[in-house]
DNA sequence: AATACTATATTCGAGTTCGAATATTATGCG
DNA sequence: CGCATAATATTCGAACTCGAATATAGTATT
């Protein structure tokens, strides 16, 4: 299917179904499919996967959190999370304090070295993050950012107003 | 960290970091998650994951199409297609044909059986596709979807200015 | 105090995803 | 024809991801 002689000819990225008039939610996925395997291909050389700086993250954002506060925060479930921060212990880029005044939750925070690694990371992303926006004006990438909080909610939040 | 009390209390999905100010990559990554996690829920009943949904869709779209094919077309490799496909072949959705004239291509299509879960899992993914432009004026969505065509394509395609 | 409920953390099994490597087939070039 | 190159399909190891289930600890109710 290589030559345009066939009969069923696949379309590029911006084509038919693929281009802007696929479906929104085939449209979210092509984009974010595509964005993580740049973003996991720039950082391969740190040796962090992309679920692990997303981690990493919001480690450095909130330290002394819990788990479940990753859980929340990364909209992932817990075990999920925990498989992550084990890969991220045992490399010693995150520490976890076991024993707080109460509870049995592990607070957890970034190693010295997690901190320079995660800095290298921030730098990396950065750039590939920069390429999201141009050719798009303020208002433009305003209303995309609307957009996707508001897909990130869902029905939850944020869609209280249009009760029924 | 559940009442407010805490010193580290975590933002909500539309407020401070993970709202519109946040990163572009991290607010695509949020949406996602979300819609990802919606979507494997609404069709836990067909007993089709969401990648499965999404290549059953291309099997449907482009027939006789090879594994190959539906790599380029979903953006992802050919050893992850692979694995979709012969858990698909295993339940019986899709079936391969292993002798073209030419080659070793093996040329994919749905089962009877698969074209029927397929229509029951694409009224799934309407509705909640329907969710995600409400809210949104057609030239607003017309933004997104143009966003999101060039978030997939990176740098590649359509960052050439034309057509060649 | 005993019980029920909630939250936290983890384990298990299955599916998804990639990079690396391998085997096989087609094509192009000398 | 013979060989290099490319494309196709697959296997392997590792990481990510979820649902289900389990174990533990804190809180609330009776």
């Amino acid at each position: 299917m290589r030559k345009p002689e066939d009969a069923t000819s696949a379309p590029e990225v911006g084509e038919g179904k693929r281009g802007e008039d696929g479906h929104l939610g085939y449209l979210l996925r092509q984009a974010n499919v595509a964005f993580r395997l740049r973003l996991e291909r720039a950082l391969v050389d740190t040796g962090v996967t992309h679920p692990q700086f997303a981690v990493m993250t919001m480690v450095d954002a909130y330290p002394g959190c819990s788990n479940a506060d990753l859980a929340r925060l990364s909209l992932l479930t817990a075990q999920t999370v925990t498989v992550i921060v084990s890969n991220l212990k045992r490399v010693g880029f995150v520490e976890a304090e076991p024993h707080p005044v109460h509870g049995r939750i592990q607070q957890l925070s970034l190693t010295d070295q997690g901190r320079r690694v995660l800095r290298d990371c921030k730098a990396i992303v950065r750039r590939l993050e920069r390429d999201l926006s141009v050719g798009f004006s303020a208002q433009e990438e305003a209303v995309v950012r609307r957009w996707l909080v508001c897909a990130a909610a869902g029905d939850q939040t944020s869609r209280k107003t249009v009760r029924r």
